[in-house]
RNA sequence: UGGGGUAUAGCCAAGCGGUAAGGCAGCGGGUUUUGAUCUCGCCAUGCGCAGGUUCGAAUCCUGCUACCCCAGCCA
């Protein structure tokens, strides 16, 4: 079922519990059947994720299935461009739904014939109520509901009138078909739910084969049954659904009854996962697609550079529960670094370059030095070698006038490590007419190749490099969270877009790159070293390869920094 | 007394009558040619509050409080 799912035992929640319960009572013959039911409206997100890493899993866990379905019950909000999307996301998490794709549109049928079935069985009528008066009937949340004066109606018309809102003769919200349970019932969806309304549209699969259309309610549950689903698990804001789910299906005849469970949506902080929302970021672009790696889209982060794997591991992690929770940031972006470090091949590249020249190294030449991939003796990425001259590049942040004590970088009259090359030292500081440093006059020391002394002196810190001669010109972008505040849509009477990160996107279009870069392909992951991971967009040409950060490294000095003031 | 839910550390989360797992974050030490990684240690006399039952309560009982969801012909 989940091939490229490691079989690692899971943490036990309350779902697993349940189920585990069920399958040794041997309710459902043993058999798991989940379902990951997505409106094709939008693309999906991190919450997303997690019900569909809860779905699949637990479908495998017990040997059982899960299958992709279509809620597309509103052919106004949905089209194939989400249907593709949404295969194609599910599909790079690393699930499958085998022969299970399905669409509820592929249930109009029988969801026509049950509803003509209840009408005989007199359990739902056609009201004719504007949709004003519809909610006057209706009550409030303290007060109870009033029967519709066309409750009563007899069978034979109400049957009538459903069959001639097939056929195409009434316009759009003239009648609804309502099922008949308790209009004075404390929870409202219980008031005589609508299960059918008119919508003279096009449908992205059903073309315009109909023009009534069955409510979410109403084709949930028998979407369910009918693929012999055992456990249907939704979100919290369903559970007041759950008498309406279960008195569906208990008034048609059908034999299958799945359970409804219950559990909390994901909150991640700094980031809002409302569909709504996001495509509103979209639409009056605030940022560039619904893949912007900025996104928590699946397709964001999949361009950002996020494996499956972190993300599959992050929605084990937050673990499932039906408590209001609000994830952070850090801990997803901890998954995203533990799954890439050991992977991820060793490179220099200078974002901010600051010209360094080496006034006693030969003029006209140059060296080639071997650089492993990977630090670490037990994961072998092999090395590669990359060129040393008289003129380099260093990261502007790595030199400072005037610096602190804790500083260990450069500044006028240190030495400090070129990674896997030579001490330098540091001894003159040139400036433009503004004063800003343009370049270092710096010597080095032969006596330290490979970047050890042999006289055993110590320097406290070790930069990244880059020689001029053979540096590749790159543009790299540095993403920072979408949002500044945790919550950005915590207050409702300020708009979320207020709290949109400015910085969120930084391009550094004069970066530097070691040579070997040159043949980086799409779906590698590369740590420039002492700056995080990074990766090719998709945006990058022949003679414009564009890098995005995946994610920076954890960055202590920055909290020193921070401290220092 | 509308109905339905939820309360365990800064953030998640186990726990199901026998004396508070684990992860993230944080703090302190060690290793280190990435201020990374790795590694070691610390981090709730306390489980929303108040009573009660019990030899024993986060777990059971009673009463409160706070927060979330529901009045679409959306899902």
């Amino acid at each position: 079922m989940c091939t490229t799912v490691s079989k690692k035992k899971p943490a036990p929640h309350f779902i697993r519990n349940m189920i585990t319960a069920d399958v040794n009572a041997g309710k459902n013959q043993g058999q798991v059947v989940t379902r990951f039911p997505p409106e094709p409206n939008g693309y999906l997100h991190i919450g997303h994720a997690k019900s569909i890493c809860l779905n699949f899993q637990i479908a495998g866990e017990f040997d059982g299935r899960c299958h992709l379905r279509f809620d597309d019950t509103n052919p106004e909000k949905e089209d194939t461009e989400y249907t593709d999307s949404i295969q194609e996301d599910v599909r790079w998490l690393g699930f499958d739904w085998g022969e299970h794709l399905h669409h509820a549109a592929d249930y109009f049928d029988t969801l026509y014939n049950y509803a003509c079935q209840l009408i005989k069985d007199s359990k739902a009528y056609i009201c004719e109520l504007t949709p004003e008066q519809m909610r006057e009937y209706r009550g409030t949340l303290k007060a109870p509901g009033k029967n519709s004066p066309y409750r009563e109606r007899p069978i034979e018309d109400s049957l009538d009138i459903f069959t001639r809102m097939k056929a195409g003769e009434f316009e759009d919200g003239t009648y609804v078909l309502r099922a008949k349970i308790d209009m004075s019932s404390p929870n409202i969806n219980m008031r005589d739910p609508i299960i059918y309304r008119i919508r003279h549209a096009e449908h992205h699969r059903t073309g315009n084969d109909w023009c009534i259309y069955p409510t979410y309610d109403y084709t949930h549950c028998i979407s369910d049954a009918l693929e012999g689903i055992t456990h249907s698990l939704c979100t919290l804001e369903f559970e007041d659904h759950r008498p309406l789910y279960d008195w569906v299906l208990n008034n048609i005849d059908i034999d299958c009854h799945p359970q409804q469970i219950e559990f909390s949506r994901l909150a991640l902080n700094f980031t809002v996962t409302s569909k709504r929302k996001l495509n509103q970021l979209v639409q009056e672009d605030f940022v560039d697609s619904w893949n912007d790696p900025r996104m928590p889209t699946v397709s964001g982060m999949r361009r950002r550079g996020y494996p499956a794997t972190a993300i599959r591991d992050f929605c084990n992690r937050i673990g499932i529960t039906k408590k209001y929770n609000n994830i952070s940031l850090g801990l997803l972006e901890t998954c995203v670094r533990e799954a890439i470090d050991p992977e991820a091949r060793r490179v220099m590249a200078v974002l901010k370059p600051l010209k360094v020249v080496i006034t006693n190294y030969p003029e006209g030449e140059s060296e080639q030095l071997d650089c492993p991939y990977h630090p670490d003796k037990d994961i072998d990425l092999g090395s590669r070698s990359v060129p040393f001259g008289r003129e380099l590049y260093i990261e502007q942040d790595d030199f400072m006038e005037n610096a602190p004590s804790k500083f260990f970088r450069l500044s006028e009259g240190r030495e400090v490590r070129l990674r896997y090359a030579y001490y330098i030292t540091c001894n003159e500081v040139i400036k433009n007419d503004a004063g800003e440093v343009i370049e270092l006059r710096c010597t080095y020391d032969p006596e330290t190749k490979g970047g050890w002394a042999k006289d055993g002196r110590k320097v406290k810190g070790t930069l990244h490099w880059v020689s001029a001669a053979d540096a590749l010109d790159v543009e790299v972008r540095v993403y920072d969270r979408l949002f500044k505040v945790p919550h950005p849509d915590a207050d409702k009477e300020v708009s979320f877009l207020e709290h949109l990160n400015p910085d969120s996107l930084q391009i550094c279009d004069n970066a530097k790159l070691e040579p070997s870069l040159a043949s980086a392909k799409i779906d590698e992951r590369y740590q420039f070293e002492r700056l995080g991971y990074f990766c090719l967009d998709t945006d990058s040409s022949t003679d414009k390869p564009v890098f995005n950060r995946t994610v920076s490294l954890r960055d202590s000095w920055a909290k020193i920094e921070k401290e220092l003031g």
